[in-house]
DNA sequence: CTGTTAGCGCGTTCAT
DNA sequence: ATGAACGCGCTAACAG
């Protein structure tokens, strides 16, 4: 790559000093027109654009916000970064995307790379290794250091800084309600392992809804399901309970899919049998017959507000006390639960 | 944010000089042991870590590169970013994402800021708004100073560089070819705009199978969707042919779905009535009914392939000639097209 | 064994 | 109107 050209050589070339240079392209009054002119002119053929490292090792600024997800072929996540490259951007920020692969120790040696004068600041959903773990001492270093950062999604409330979250709690509840309302009367969860927060808390959602309505949640309709697993099977255990559910609630868009195509298979009809409502994450349930009603995420706006709150940290816009800005869901509901 | 600590200050703190300092915690011998344990102690204390801004600058070397895509919330997009993240990963680079969200200037504006210090090299897949603006200045500003840059799915032949491509016209004659081979003999096209060079190069493998075959491509079956306006409306007029088709070649997935759909409600059986066959990007192809025969596109891999070009030429270990690589494709058969 | 100096590229303050 | 000097943080060659 050939070497570009930088003030020290059109000094050279000029036979003036660095300092004038600089001042010249910056069009200061305390050079002469006429040199002021050529400078620019060859500095401009030359196509001369100041070397960032310098200009952020001399700012102690480098306008980057680091993003650390679990994964991005998510259409959750990805929907995220959308939300927060188009807020960086606009506030003159450029995104750093790197991918904790949900295990703890890429996440560690992500963060211990990018805190080291290359971002400004930080945003992280956790990876699933750390909350297995339950070891967040990467965090609390930054914190203690006062280093900028908000976690999104995956968070622990522990951690003392910004957060941005769904209303996990809230959309568990509005599906249960939901289903409940159409008529259900046993609705089988499909969700994570426990140490799973967002499945726990809409699980929680799901709970609460059962119990206003004056129903018991019967934990043999609970399935906490293992990614690593073969879904499939997992999910096919759903219909050798007993009674066969009324009404499947998935925490997300895939259990939600599968479960669908399952129950299609063993001869069930959807809606009428048994109705499906998924955790949009998503473009899936568009497209499945029936289409799938689903809580959605609004992932864009998380990012959205994940940067706002960042920046605001960075510029020393932002109070001393940490916020936590709670994403709300809404329903969207097509076919699966039309009866 | 507090101010990490530096070579300086640690300096400042024994009374020595900064570069006894830097040599003490490279173990270097030339210092006595026992400064060098005390020095070592203090540093790991305060958690001394090197600012790599500095290093970067003076190694000339940010190990760094920089993606651009022309939107991020797209399956294939984020599975190339995974496959390039891997592999920079396992080479010690970061990646830096940005987006062009399809627009000329943004993609310009981009490059401008990132190649400048900031990274040591660029993937990028040409924006629409610059494919149909036909302006690749940018692009030639970079090659002209042989600034390491890749291209990837979304290439210019005219452009002097490496490039990574989906081999697109062996995509659309395998396809073509398998719904020809189930007995299709009124094969609709539904493809993008002619200034999308994906599109058109799958149309050109369509062509060929159908010529192939002795068939002649009527242009009455040829679908050039924008995707600016109402899919569904595009795509229901397929359905007033006077003859309707019995197969539908997709060039995306989500084309073929929303044809499925719309066919589904017109009454036609799939596969028996209509054939459905689309380009994967996603997961919807899975999960429709019935679920949707696909040419999968390994964006992981081209991911890695364009990382590892990228990286050879930023350390020098390619060749002068730049090379081309093409990532075959393979057709996933399911049963929107078993007949 | 320790320190001085120079240099990566830039901007800014203070002299001249 | 121009330049010297300094500092951002670090390393390496060289000096002592």
């Amino acid at each position: 790559m050939k070497q570009r050209i930088t003030l020290k050589k059109i000094a050279r070339e000029f036979g003036v000093s660095i300092s004038t240079v600089s001042k010249a392209l910056k069009n200061s009054n305390e050079i002469s027109g006429e040199l002021r002119d050529k400078i620019k002119a060859f500095a401009d053929y030359y196509n001369y654009k100041p070397n960032s490292l310098a200009l952020q090792l001399r700012n102690q600024k480098t306008s980057v916000i680091g993003v650390i997800i679990p994964e991005i072929v998510h259409h959750f996540f990805s929907t995220v970064i959308d939300g927060i490259e188009v807020y960086a951007n606009e506030k003159g920020y450029n995104v750093m995307v790197c991918l904790s692969n949900e295990s703890f120790e890429k996440e560690v040696a992500n963060i211990s790379v990018l805190a080291n004068g290359t971002i400004d600041g930080l945003i992280v959903s956790i990876a699933r290794g750390t909350q297995k773990k339950d070891n967040y001492h990467h965090f609390e270093e930054l914190i203690k250091e006062d280093f900028p950062l908000v976690l999104f999604d995956r968070v622990n409330d522990a951690l003392k800084c910004d957060k941005v979250i769904i209303d996990d709690i809230g959309g568990g509840y509005s599906a249960a309600e939901h289903l409940l309302e159409i008529g259900s009367k046993r609705i089988a969860l499909l969700t994570t392992q426990d140490f799973i927060t967002v499945g726990a808390l809409r699980k929680v959602g799901y709970r609460k809804a059962m119990q206003n309505a004056g129903l018991d949640v019967d934990e043999d309709y609970v399935f906490k399901l293992d990614d690593a697993e073969d879904l499939y099977e997992q999910i096919e255990k759903v219909f050798e309970l007993e009674q066969a559910p009324d009404a499947i609630l998935a925490v997300n868009e895939i259990y939600a899919a599968i479960a669908m195509k399952i129950a299609k298979e063993k001869g069930y009809k959807i809606p009428d049998d048994i109705a499906v409502l998924g955790f949009t994450s998503g473009l899936i349930s568009e497209f499945t017959s029936p289409p799938l009603t689903s809580v959605v995420q609004h992932g864009f706006l998380m990012g959205q507000k994940s940067a706002e709150l960042l920046i605001n940290r960075i510029e020393h816009t932002a109070g001393k006390e940490y916020h936590k800005e709670v994403i709300s869901t809404n329903l969207k509901i097509r076919e699966s639960t039309k009866r």
